[in-house]
DNA sequence: CCGCGATGTATCGGGCTGATACATCGCAAC
DNA sequence: GTTGCGATGTATCAGCCCGATACATCGCGG
């Protein structure tokens, strides 16, 4: 998982270890508090030993009369590391679906092809799906042997699991219709769709996705 | 963490490892996936080494005429556990306010007491706050570095951690006003509450767990 | 009587975290 | 000027936790 991050944030750039670092935190904010220094960097050495990474220290201290900046490392992917991205995004096993793994999926998916994000959505909900029935046959089932706080966790884990299918429900639709996720959605929707708000706003950028690379 | 679920658990009723496994995967499901036996049997090992569980091997094969259960362990809490459970209930730490640590504490908070529940509940809020408010600087300032599918799944986030504020937000309110999460809102389905059944099996316990209100 | 799924206990490799350590840079305060 | 401090940077370690795996038993239907 933690690869497949590191080799596509690679790929838009080469980078150190803090500056990795600090990229997956905003990136996978979200989904994922930040990783560790003590995962990070084992992984990077891990990735290098594997060949998809290249490492180079930066201690030429004479050179830049700007700013000598003192020994770092930095990573760039390789041309094998290239291809084992491909396949890390396209393969989608059931670690694909959890919280972590959909995230980082959902990261590149302007650089994954359509049919497999359509199956990453898909898996996803049902992932997500089965957690929404487990919940609701909880809260009818046994709802009344729970005490008052554990049902009101209940009943919002229930709540954040509707709403996160409707919302794959909707990129689902887009995926098949072809369009991105253009901005739209203003927080609060509550049960009406508004099918008539986008169509205006097109994103200029982020043509179509591509699938290999230069 | 898994020490204040297990522990609190316990304290309703005795229970073997698989049970605990499944109440566990009930009562925190929300929150956490499954815990898995890798970890619940080191733990219980360690909890019962500690002092504050006992383990109770059941194979009397001859007596019972019913059903002469295989070996199984049952764990019990002892006076030493109990004393633990109510230290850890009340003490939080940063750990109190990740996804994980607030499922439990809340899970128990009906033996929780008023001040301490707030608290957490306040310290929660100020977690998610910050999660969100990184999150609204990110889109704000860098919202067109990124591509759509990213903002996207930002914006996911952001909702999500409104979502999470209101919610805490009420629940605060509730607990100044003194009243506890009943019932409330939608998200039914047609509850009919089916009243009576318990009385049976459940522990007399639970007398009045929390304070009184002023 | 045989498989098969649920129940049940247990271990192991490996991923990941939080704490910790060390070192350099730029900057502001005193 | 030097002292402190926070950001940048690399690195390791104990320990928690998961997924896979291995057993063994029970109750059930074919």
């Amino acid at each position: 998982m933690l690869e497949l991050a590191i080799l596509g944030l690679l790929q838009e750039a080469p980078m150190h270890g803090y500056e990795l670092r600090k990229e997956l935190a905003t990136k996978l904010g979200t989904i994922r508090a930040a990783i560790s220094y003590g995962t990070l960097y084992p992984t990077l050495k891990r990735l290098h030993s594997a060949g998809w990474i290249s490492e180079q220290a930066t201690q030429t201290d004479i050179v830049p009369p700007m700013t000598s900046k003192r020994g770092r490392i930095v990573y760039k992917i390789t041309a094998e590391g290239k291809e084992r991205f491909g396949e890390l995004l396209a393969q989608a096993g059931p670690e694909t679906y959890d919280d972590a793994g959909f995230g980082v999926h959902f990261t590149f998916f302007s650089r994954t092809d359509r049919a497999t994000r359509l199956r990453i959505l898909e898996g996803r909900r049902r992932r997500i799906e089965e957690r929404r029935e487990g919940l609701r046959d909880m809260l009818s089932r046994a709802g009344d042997r729970l005490d008052a706080y554990t049902l009101e966790l209940q009943r919002h884990g229930l709540d954040a699991c509707e709403r996160e299918v409707r919302w794959l429900e909707e990129l689902i639709t887009n995926e098949r219709s072809g369009r991105t996720p253009s901005a739209g959605h203003g927080t609060e929707s509550g049960t009406t769709h508004p099918p008539a708000d986008q169509a205006a706003g097109a994103p200029p950028e982020d043509p179509a996705p591509h699938q290999d690379r230069p």
